[in-house]
DNA sequence: ATGTCTTTGTGAACGCGTGCACAAAGATGG
DNA sequence: CCATCTTTGTGCACGCGTTCACAAAGACAT
C-alpha cells in the first residue's frame, strides 16, 4: 500500500474508517463499468466479486454511508456511483499541480486517469528553465519560480511530488506554504509537513523490496529452508558475513570493512 | 498504501509480521543514508525519526528480526543494513521484467531506484511490434511473443505491469503461466491470480480519490460542516439529487437520468 | 569493582479491521 | 393476503498492529 498518510489521530471523530474510504475508489471503478454497460442493480456477492473482495466487508463498509441497498434485490448501480463519488468528493473539481516534470512527472501528465475522475491538471511544473514553455501532454510546463502564483491563482490544494529525492522535501515546504493541503509524493523520501497536511507516498522501490521478501520467502519454502532468519536452533547464530559488534562503539569504522554488494547508492 | 497483496493465510507461520515486512525499506533507506555519512551507530530513537515512525514500533519491528542492538548505545548502522537486506533478499539479484512500455513503462525503466537495490531490468516488453528494437533506457524493447522466452531464459520471477487495464489481466495471466510469482501492477484493475503469486498494485487514481475525501473533509470542517454523509439528524434524509430508487428493480433505466458529470469513463 | 546513566527489548492493554453467521427487510409468486 | 426466498445490514468474536511503560542490559566514569 503506498501507505502511510500523515495519521490523523482522534480528528476523525465519527467518520468513515481509513480502511474503508481505501476501497471506496476500488467499488466505485467497479460500478462504473457496470454502469457502463447499463447493468441496472448488483448484489454485494457481485460487486464484492468485481472488486477483489469479501462481500461482508463490501457490505459493511457501504453500510457507514448508509444504508443504499434493497433487501432481497442488491444496489442501484446509478445511485452508488453517485453516493460514493459524492462521499469521496469527486462531484467537484479537484484542480492539481505537478511538480518535477522527468520521465516520470510527463507519465503522470499523459495518464488518462486524471481528468477522467475529477481531477484536472492546472500546471506542470519544474526547476529545469529549458523546460519551461515546453508542452507536456497538451500543457506548458512552468518554472518552479511561479509556483505560489499558480496555486493560489488556480486554488490548488492537492500537489503531486516527481522531483528527485533531494528535492522533494524542499517543493514540498513550498506547496504547503502556498496553501496545498494535500500531497502525493512519489519521491523516495519521507516528507515532514505540519499538522493538518495529508502525505500519501507510493514507491516503487519499496513494493518491490516487499515483493522480493515474499518471494525469497517462497524460494526458501520450496527447498525446505524457511527462509533467512529461521534457520534452525533456538538461537539465532550471526552468519559469517558481516560479525556481530563486539568492539565498543568508538570504533567508528564499524566491525568490518568489506559488507557485501548492497546498495552503492 | 498501494496494498492489496493476494492474502496467504497460515503460510506466514512464524514469520515477520506483513507491516513490519512494508517498513524494512524504510528503515533501510534511512540506514544506507546513515552509512553513507560514516555514522557508526544509531539510536532507535533517532532513527525512527528519520525514517518517520515512532521508536517502540521501530524497536519492535527490528526485535522480529532479532536482537541487533546493544543497550545504552543503539544499533550498529552497517550490521543493520546488512541483516535488513538479508532479510528482504536483496542480497541477491532479482531479474525484473517490465510489460507495457508507454509513458510510465518508460519512466520505469529509467528510474534509478531499480538497479541500485538489487533489481535488476531483464527486459522490456510490448505488445506494438513498432517498438520491438527500440532502446527505452538502453535495453532494447522486445515483442509480446518472446514473453514466455524471455522469463524462462532469465529466471524471471518477478514482473512489472504498466500496459493499459484492459491488457492487464491477460499478461498478468502469460507471465504467471511462465514461471513469475510476484507481480507489482500499476493498470487500473483488479488481477485475479492463482494461490502462491504476489500482486501489489500501484494505483495513482486511488491514491488521488483518497486524498480527495481528506480534502473535502477538510473543507468541509472549516465550514462547520462535517463532510457530505454527517448532515446532522438521526436519520439521513438522502439529498435532493439523484433520487433513491423507489421504483421496483425491473425499472432498468435507473431512478434518474440526469446523474451528475461524474466519472465520464 | 561498583554505581550511574542510557537505550534496548518486550509484556500488556487497547483499538482497528475482518469475517462469520444470522435476523430483519423486502421482493416475488400464488 | 400470506408464504417463501433472496439479500442486506450488523452483532459478535477474533487476530493483527500500535503504543505505553518499564525492567533488564550493557556502556562508561570513578
Amino acid at each position: 500500500m503506498a501507505t502511510g498518510r500523515t495519521h490523523r489521530p482522534a480528528t476523525r471523530s465519527r467518520g468513515i474508517p481509513e480502511a474503508t474510504v481505501a476501497r471506496l475508489p476500488l467499488y466505485l471503478r467497479a460500478l462504473t463499468a457496470l454502469s457502463e454497460r447499463s447493468v441496472p442493480t448488483v448484489s454485494s456477492e457481485e460487486l464484492a466479486a468485481a472488486a477483489g473482495v469479501n462481500s461482508a466487508k463490501l457490505r459493511k463498509d457501504f453500510s457507514y454511508l448508509g444504508s443504499y441497498g434493497t433487501r432481497g434485490v442488491g444496489y442501484d448501480v446509478e445511485y452508488l456511483v453517485y453516493q460514493i463519488s459524492r462521499e469521496l468528493g469527486l462531484t467537484q473539481d479537484w484542480p492539481v499541480v505537478i511538480v518535477g516534470i522527468g520521465n516520470l512527472g510527463a507519465a503522470l501528465a499523459n495518464y488518462g486517469g486524471f481528468a477522467s475522475r475529477g481531477f484536472r491538471v492546472a500546471a506542470l511544473i519544474d526547476a529545469d528553465p529549458a523546460m519551461a514553455g515546453k508542452p507536456v501532454a497538451g500543457i506548458p510546463v512552468q518554472h518552479t519560480d511561479e509556483l505560489e502564483q499558480i496555486i493560489g491563482d488556480n486554488g490548488v490544494s492537492i500537489g503531486v511530488i516527481a522531483t528527485p529525492a533531494g528535492a522533494a522535501q524542499q517543493v514540498c515546504d513550498r506547496l504547503v506554504a502556498a496553501g496545498v493541503t494535500s500531497i502525493l509524493n512519489f519521491a523516495p523520501t519521507v516528507l515532514t509537513v505540519p499538522d493538518g497536511v495529508d502525505v500519501r507516498k507510493v514507491d516503487l522501490s519499496i513494493e518491490l523490496q516487499i515483493l522480493a521478501f515474499h518471494e525469497q520467502r517462497k524460494a526458501g519454502e520450496e527447498t525446505g529452508q524457511a527462509g533467512p532468519e529461521a534457520m534452525e536452533g533456538p538461537e539465532d547464530t550471526a552468519p559469517a558475513s558481516p560479525a556481530r559488534p563486539t568492539a565498543t562503539a568508538t570504533d567508528r569504522k564499524g566491525p568490518d570493512g568489506d559488507v557485501p554488494a548492497v546498495m552503492p547508492a
